[in-house]
DNA sequence: AGGCCATGAGGGAACGTTATCGCAGCTTGA
DNA sequence: TCAAGCTGCGATAACGTTCCCTCATGGCCT
């Protein structure tokens, strides 16, 4: 085992082969000119030497590494990984390779990947970045000519496209559903780690509308929830809105606990993301609040054990599978020569309505 | 944006430091002899210039890519893609990333993933295969001093370390806690998905001992499964046996299903991963079955629905993170040069006792 | 004062490809 | 019969690093 004999390069196969190497790269490579008895004995030289091309070599003339680099917060979330399929998936169709890394939002983890992959020459990057206002590391790489797909948080500040969903649509709805269920104290679970956005009333202020690409998913998210009250000309307590110091599960279960300890508690509760759900479900499972008629419940993912759980869980669901492909299938196409501007690609989010939502 | 121009290389940056790229090289490397001042002078360059080395450029000469292969099922699977964060953290402490592909359980893919990452010069591989019984691609990696280690899928046959947890006895456990309930039909949900598995009679044959690193792990559990019914003295009744064709929860549930339609239905039913989990708890959710009253039910995987649910899932639990962590340890330790015998690393798994069984 | 050695730095080959260019030798047509 | 074109192939220069070797300089010891 473990023979050290290096394996064969084209200069073995042409050696073979009796041609140079010229000879076999081209018919390796199918172009410019060779006669058909060359041909058979260059294919017959690699396939008994067992010749496979280097890729890295391959890489180092032709500029391009088949490699597309991918930043997400932590694959293993449900969410981030069915996108990363989804990557993954598109970009096997096209012959791409995927190099993954994680950063566990955290911005430096997340310039550190970037370099990272820079170096190893991806021929692309996909990134989930963990401050849409904090980019300046992505704007860099894309005024170096490298493309960009952004997915789960828009920032037109990167100049780079970026496959979504609608955000605030999609929490608007579901918060203008509870409404019309007689709910008027809806609580919000939500992270707002970034601190400019922790200040969330003054997302209030500025018309509440337009500011797109500007703003995090999670704060996209408080703002249907905000817009879905002042539609129906409801005034939102602020105490209704849990935040959570980071993504993770323990923050959100006790965010809950908190609302729904005080004693104006809400009579229904929605969350912004899968880790959101997770542990606000944990918090009212402890709490042993019979659902949904002493608390209505929205969740935020269509994660399979919602529908597991009694009563089964009305969410809103994220095309999550697609939003990775979509995001794959735009930087390959940005790598084929497809010009034009920032394309911002919003996915249609599905309510599905189940049973976790009563009349108040 | 787009700026056409090429990065610096070293010869930019020598260049401008005006030393020849051999020095810059050293200084880079730290490594030979440099004074003082030219040091500075490279650094002050590469500063100025923004130079960061092409790692592919690098990696020609080193003959090293930094880069660790991973070949997994599916990555949206919570199973794999907790490994997967697993490997990617324990590689980073290291310096190494990951090129990911997914298999679906397919032996062809497989082929394809192990070529295109051999292609790419991966340093090693960490691989689930598909096929603990079809290994021929892994051998010939292994044959060409490339190292390899296995996880969840330990194969003897292949000659490479292997990461697993211990599936028979994790399974006994279980199942001779349910019969030590009175439960004397107890169900198994299972895919065996590989041909000469499918008749597990076999199984039972030779000695139902020492044959470890020859199966899948859903067999190996499988024969946990059939080791605690001997040591306990019961007859296993083969229309237990759930199996369904492959990996997929529909057909985890569908299995389910026909098993609590026969006539002697089980009174508790044991799962062997978390596909199966969730299937077959769906089935037994649909079908309005009070929960242990009328079936116990014992999940593989500590999945975190299982927390959520009314009664609370009774789990086995893998430690789905040290799997990975541990894996690209001994990968990378490999590669450091250590040096001995295949090891077969065995995780302990947790019983995890909640409330979904009770005595018959 | 002369020889030696340590120090610092440059030259250049190599890693395995791709791809451009040029050049024989042959065919073709006027 | 000879120019022109075409066909098939080889030489060779990249691509951006690393690192081995060689060499000049200068200081120190005898």
């Amino acid at each position: 085992m473990a023979s050290s004999a290096q394996p064969p390069t084209i200069h073995d196969v042409a050696r073979l082969a009796k041609v140079s190497t010229s000879t076999a790269s081209r018919v390796l490579g199918n172009y410019g000119r060779f006669s058909e008895a060359t041909r058979k004995r260059v294919l017959d030289a690699i396939e008994t030497l067992g010749y496979r091309p280097n890729s890295v070599a391959r890489s180092m003339v032709t500029r391009r590494t088949d490699t597309l680099g991918v930043v997400c917060a932590d694959i293993s979330s449900p969410f981030f990984s069915g996108v990363v399929r989804g990557i993954t998936d598109e970009a096997r169709k096209s012959g791409y390779s995927i190099l993954l890394t994680n950063t566990d939002e955290d911005v430096r983890s997340e310039r550190e990947a970037v370099n990272l992959l820079i170096d190893k020459q991806v021929d692309g990057l996909i990134v989930a970045t963990a401050d849409v206002g904090d980019v300046e590391h992505l704007r860099a790489v894309r005024s170096h000519g490298k493309h960009v797909v952004l997915f789960d948080r828009p920032s037109s500040a990167v100049g780079a496209d970026a496959v979504t969903v609608d955000d605030v649509a999609a929490m608007r709805e579901a918060v203008t559903y509870l409404l019309s269920h007689g709910h008027r104290r809806i609580g919000i679970l939500t992270e707002l780690r970034i601190e400019r956005e922790a200040d969330w009333a003054t997302l209030l202020r500025p018309g509440l509308d337009r500011l797109r690409g500007e703003i995090n998913a999670s704060a996209a998210r408080l703002l249907g929830y905000l817009r879905a009250h002042r539609d129906a000309g409801v005034e939102v307590d602020p105490s209704l809105v849990g935040r959570t110091g980071g993504y993770d599960v323990e923050g959100a279960a006790e965010a809950t606990r908190r609302l729904l300890a005080s004693p104006a508690r809400p009579t229904a509760l929605v969350t912004t993301d899968n880790m959101m759900t997770l542990g606000a479900y944990q918090a009212v499972r402890e709490l042993d609040i019979e659902m949904p008629r002493d608390l209505s419940f929205v969740g935020f993912d269509n994660l399979d054990w919602t529908t597991l759980v009694r009563p089964a869980l009305t969410v809103i669901e994220q095309p999550v599978h697609e939003i990775g492909a979509r995001a794959a299938r735009k930087l390959i196409d940005r790598l084929n020569g497809d010009e034009g501007p920032p394309e911002l690609i919003e996915l249609p989010t599905s309510f599905l309505v189940r049973e976790s939502v009563a009349a108040v």
